[in-house]
DNA sequence: GTGTTACATGCAAGTCACTTGCAATTGTAA
DNA sequence: TTACAATTGCAAGTGACTTGCATGTAACAC
């Protein structure tokens, strides 16, 4: 594990559980964003279960610290992925069989400038998700 | 009501029941997305009170008609605004106040053909949102 | 090591947005 | 006006996620 992430947390005051450690490591295992569910099977496939709300738990406190981002791709569950070490980026999923690919490219950063001089508002982030068919379903 | 609607329900095989009128009506007097509890509010203030089953049966049909459109915000709950009329456009949420505000902008229709030759994708469509805090709340 | 304590965990139950089953109602077109 | 399919409202169900609380366990001091 970075040892970055392990700073983080113990600079917010959080213990190395054994759960915790065993979330992280799912987590860092994943390419893509995973759900809670997805991070829960991958514990039990392990033989190191956690209670799925220790794993809720843990997604929002590793969210709080900046240490993990979220991916909402409006299919009523959330995603997660690391942060460290990764480039801002944005996903695309298919609407056949689901699968999610990361698009390692964001046109956002040059409009934010704009669209703050156009609303008044400070932006502090964004979300941009493509949806289409993937070469196997289309 | 704009006439195209009316036309492309009919052409859907669809009925004009009250409740269907009075939630079209609804969701053309929102000048902003607007969730499926908003809608069953408005209608009970405007004493013309529908089952919330009814609107979520209905924003779903009008959604498979295309004659509206869905805005995620990662708050639990989806929006929906009518498509007539209005340009593709995307929208700035407050994080303090939650105000939603219209982006009369769209930067991403020039990506779409470099997200297709990366990713072998067909895209059909897109999200993009912004969060911050608006000028009220800073 | 032992003790202390604040942070974590697991279970049960709760919440919230949304969906489904079904009997009763109502547009619509013959 | 009749007939039938679409629609509605109610009740109950689903699924993701949260909360309350008693028990467990890192982490730090001694």
């Amino acid at each position: 594990m970075a040892s970055s992430m392990l700073d983080r947390l113990k600079a917010g005051g959080k213990k190395l559980t054994k759960p915790r450690k065993a979330i992280l490591a799912v987590l860092e295992q994943s390419p893509l964003p995973i759900t809670a569910a997805d991070v829960h099977d991958r514990l039990k496939a392990q033989r190191k279960p956690a209670d799925l709300v220790t794993v809720y738990r843990n997604l929002a406190m590793l969210q709080e610290l900046g240490l993990v981002n979220t991916v909402g791709l409006h299919d009523g569950q959330m995603r997660y992925e690391v942060r460290h070490g990764r480039e801002h980026h944005h996903h695309i999923q298919c609407r056949g069989c689901g699968k999610i690919v990361d698009l390692m490219l964001c046109p956002i950063k040059k409009l934010t400038a704009l669209v703050e001089a156009k609303t008044k508002f400070a932006v502090d982030s964004h979300t941009l998700e493509f949806f289409g068919w993937c070469p196997q379903c289309r």
